[in-house]
DNA sequence: CGCAATTTAATTGCGCGCAATTTAATTTAG
DNA sequence: CTAAATTAAATTGCGCGCAATTAAATTGCG
């Protein structure tokens, strides 16, 4: 960040790239987890949490996805899956069925209900926008760097 | 995202906004995952976690700071920060001492070995760098745009 | 002074994330 | 055809995050 360091500037010590508020990453965990927790009181109403308000999103879109390919288009697993799934069952918003061609595959379908909740769930994109009072330039601009980011992670 | 939609294609349907592929947030979550995921083998080694190492951090700088204020700095409660600071402790890494002041207060001080781990840790950073394969300058503005939306959030 | 209000940290409980392992079904190779 | 290898999901266990509550010390107000 700087490049100078005085003798008595006790945060721009030896190891600059150890101090926190150099941290790329912890900047990306602290906006994450804000926003995250900005969307809580809106998803509370529609009892989501916001691993499963994601999860709906693709159900909502591709009803009868198997565990395997929610868990690639979420970057999450079927230890995560799993016991999430069946949250979102329990509340009555998706069926969990074993596919009939292959005993091993689960497939999540979306009920009347969980349809129901898209409706409700709709204002919900635009009343984060309004929270995070940034520019819908300045916001695609930082989802396309998380993305190039998480694509160069994965290589 | 798109302004246009057609007819046959339904990821662009009525409700784009509700679609995975257009929430920043789920953007900076999967971003902040994946780079949490990276930092893993590095600091396994070390025998910490993301959250320990940022922690660690704070008191490579601070010695002797409060949990408040411990929480203030990273953006985390006492509810997260007691058992993480437990678990410090029980590694050797701090210690945790009441304020002879005022009683309530609890100071995390640094130890001898907490002292070598950052030496040990003064590689992290760069080599965090060159997995992300992303230009600094695109990381500042990464880390420039999250501290804004952190900041818009709070308010 | 004395008690209510405030402050600090700890505790409890729940839902992730994810590594590691297990179970069960399917596919592949001999 | 069968045994080994592979695949899909579930399970187990641990460490967060965080809301809500509790406990204990301190402060402030009458």
């Amino acid at each position: 960040m700087s490049l100078s360091t005085t003798a008595c500037d006790q945060s721009e010590a030896e190891t600059p790239q150890l101090l926190l508020k150099n941290q790329v990453c912890f900047s990306l965990y602290s906006a994450s987890n804000a926003l995250i927790r900005s969307y809580r009181p809106l998803l509370s109403a529609l009892d989501l949490t916001y691993p499963q308000y994601l999860t709906m999103m693709v159900i909502w879109e591709k009803s009868g996805i198997n565990v395997k390919d929610l868990g690639h288009d979420l970057h999450l697993d079927s230890g995560t899956l799993t016991p999430l799934l069946k949250r979102l069952e329990a509340k009555g918003f998706i069926t969990r069925e074993r596919s009939d061609e292959d005993e091993r595959v689960r497939l999540v379908f979306l009920t009347t209900q969980g349809q129901q909740l898209k409706s409700q769930a709709e204002s919900v994109p635009e009343a984060i926008f309004c929270k995070s009072q940034l520019q819908m330039a300045e916001l695609q601009q930082l989802k396309a760097s998380c993305e190039k980011l998480l694509a160069n992670l994965q290589k």
